[in-house]
DNA sequence: CATGAGACCAGAT
DNA sequence: TGGTCTCATG
């Protein structure tokens, strides 16, 4: 999807390029946009639970073909799907099951291409065949990370902190993002295109004098995968708006006075969107922390439950790192086996769910699997580890539970300590979140004597489980950073043996340490998981159950009531004179200021903002100020 | 001139 | 499905 119609806007900067060009570079792969091209050549099997590798090979054909060009590639996949996108996701699903209807129908009727058209579009990327894929590309020591939410964010991110030279993508939203380099339209002969934001200035339009703010602005009025835009809106009218207006409150304003049609669901998403383009969570792969794309500024004072609504939510340490690192599913929580895996394995023979031995003492050297053990004393797997996913899903309010879980690992840094040569200064990085999360019980950093060679590290750094790795023995006197490396050193190795065919893998599988503790699910469960394939969507969030309860604090109720009282616009006026010096001084785009931002790709300078944003905190005066909230920060902060 | 609806195609045997 | 293209409409 991306910002419709924005690349033939750029037309005059696209440069044709080859692969070539960026030999010995590393690029950011949208992965999920590779595996979704690899359904078509095997959208029935998948549909119908059967085991393929077409889907493997599609992408790892794309590899080798980078590979060939000396470009190396960083795939970056899909995590869970963002609460604000819950009904995108659902919908998607439901059409989807339709088609899986519509398609079997077909196939009873003997009507083979149009069953075949159905399951293309029945077939979605689920994380399970995002892990089969991580699987092969461990073995092609091949890097990647599973981004805590959406793939662009965390794309861009890499590039920002120069891990990656430029974006393998066809979503324009990535530009919006503030990505440098995006290259688009690759073929299998390694010809693509490329969009470099340094080329802006080529145009006749006035693109490179757009502020990162404007360029928001653009995206949402004219839609994006956050907004619909406004109808009668496209590209062209967003872009004189946004030229002529600046701001996004002079904007409205004109929007109000022309009488557009500017709901407040639009503002709602508006502000939303604005807010996701900027500080979405992504994962640091060099710190093994979550992040935001970029940082918060110092005096941000959104109420931090609205925020993760649309920028993601934190997770405790342990599960950000085991999802991002492809261990962990992005939304269950559970750990992630490949669907290949799981299809070859076939149904475990009939057995009530096995009841864990008591784990006693020595909870120092416990691992997370050997805490889902212990808890599974009084209830089953499944249960259990949905309770645990929805205790850690809503660590806004720790419940008792969560912080027993918080005992039961004792492995309470802020941050895994991958590496203490880059943990000690990064760690700061993350202050200004933990201000805002007053509310949030923060786990205390440990002092951790634990030191190790970073190269030792480096296999948990890329998930490569394929180098050897002492902590894959069994747990035994561990130092307290080691901990995680363990669990998360997953036994891909036999995960491969079982992949290349190796026959003892389906009786072996249960004993394995990490299976027995945590993937004892009776046969019936597992089959009815892998049917509905309804956990495994990629588009579920990890938090359906606490569905915007903000919604009812704030927005839909007083700006419901702005609106229906008609005084939505004369307050977003006042406002704007009001705040007329302000935005003078602080957003009208000079061509020092946009430029500055597009350089440093520092999308908000804390002081960018001035004081008087204090006092438009939501948590403070929500009521009178939200309608100017929205306005306000929406494209300041 | 811009928007937006509708048609068409994709990869490999 | 999602991307690209064409063509009717305002």
């Amino acid at each position: 999807m991306g910002v419709t119609n924005l690349l033939p806007q750029l037309k005059e900067i696209q440069v044709q390029i080859s692969l070539t060009d960026y030999k010995g570079k590393t690029l950011a792969v949208d992965a999920y946009g590779w595996l979704h091209r690899g359904l078509i050549l095997c959208s029935q099997d998948l549909c119908q639970d059967r085991p393929t590798q077409g889907y493997i090979t599609s992408v790892m054909k794309k590899i080798d073909m980078l590979r060939y060009f000396g470009v190396e590639p960083y795939l970056v996949f899909d995590g869970a799907s963002l609460p604000t996108k819950e009904g995108t996701a659902l919908e998607r699903r439901e059409k989807r099951r339709v088609a899986k209807d519509a398609a079997n129908n077909f196939l009873k009727v003997g009507n083979r291409k149009a069953a075949w058209k159905e399951f293309m579009k029945a077939a979605g990327v689920t994380p399970e065949m995002a892990k089969a894929i991580m699987m092969e590309l461990d073995r092609k020591r091949v890097k990647y990370v599973v981004a805590p939410y959406e793939a662009d964010p965390q794309m861009v991110y890499l590039e920002k902190i120069g891990l990656v030279d430029g974006i393998l993508s066809e979503d324009s939203d990535l530009l919006v993002f503030g990505c440098r380099k995006l290259i688009t339209k690759l073929n299998d002969y390694g010809e693509c295109v490329e969009i470099d934001r340094a080329n802006l200035h080529k145009l006749k339009t006035e693109y490179h004098r757009f502020t990162p703010e404007q360029w928001r602005s653009l995206a949402i009025l004219s839609g994006c995968d956050y907004t619909k835009g406004i109808a009668g809106v496209g590209m062209k009218t967003a872009y004189n708006i946004v030229l002529k207006h600046g701001t996004w409150e002079a904007i409205c304003a004109a929007l109000e006075a022309e009488k557009k049609p500017v709901s407040a669901e639009f503002l709602e998403e508006a502000f939303k969107a604005n807010l996701a383009f900027q500080f979405s969570k992504v994962f640091d792969p060099v710190t093994g922390c979550a992040a935001t794309l970029n940082e918060y500024p110092s005096n941000f004072a959104i109420d931090m439950q609205v925020v993760e609504s649309c920028c993601g939510r934190s997770q405790s340490p342990e599960i950000q790192t085991g999802v991002c690192l492809g261990k962990l599913h992005p939304s269950t929580h559970q750990v992630l086996y490949s669907r290949e895996l799981l299809l070859k394995r076939g149904p475990l023979p009939k057995a009530p769910p096995k009841i864990v031995e008591k784990v006693t003492a020595s909870s120092a050297s416990r691992t997370i699997e050997s805490f889902f053990s212990v808890q599974k004393q009084a209830t089953s797997t499944i249960q259990l580890l949905k309770s645990v996913k929805n205790q850690v899903d809503r660590t806004i309010k720790l419940s008792p539970n969560a912080k027993k879980l918080k005992r039961l690992t004792p492995i309470t840094n802020n941050c895994v300590p991958v590496s203490s040569k880059f943990f000690g200064s990064q760690n700061a990085k993350i202050a200004p979140l933990k201000e805002n999360l007053t509310q949030i019980e923060m786990p205390k950093p440990v002092e951790s004597s634990y030191e190790k060679p970073f190269e030792a590290q480096s296999s948990f750094l890329t998930g490569d489980s394929d180098i050897p790795d002492e902590s894959s023995s069994p747990i035994k006197d561990v130092a307290p950073g080691e901990r995680v490396v363990n669990y998360l050193t997953d036994d891909d190795d036999d995960n491969d043996s079982c992949l290349s065919g190796t026959n003892s893998m389906a009786n072996s599988i249960v004993d394995r340490p990490l299976f027995s503790s945590t993937l004892t699910k009776s046969s019936t469960e597992l089959e009815s998981e892998a049917d509905e394939g309804y956990e495994n969507e990629i588009e579920e969030s990890p938090i359906k159950f606490t569905v915007s309860s903000w919604r009812s604090q704030f927005l839909m109720k007083e700006s419901a009531e702005l609106v229906q009282t008609s005084t939505a616009a004369k307050l977003k006026v006042e406002r704007a004179v009001k705040t007329k010096k302000v935005i003078e001084t602080e957003t009208k785009p000079t061509k020092d200021s946009a430029a500055a931002a597009l350089v440093s790709q520092e999308f908000l300078q804390p002081s960018q903002l001035s004081e008087s944003d204090a006092d438009l905190s939501f948590t403070k005066t929500p009521k009178k100020t939200l309608a100017f909230g929205l306005l306000r920060f929406a494209f300041t902060g």
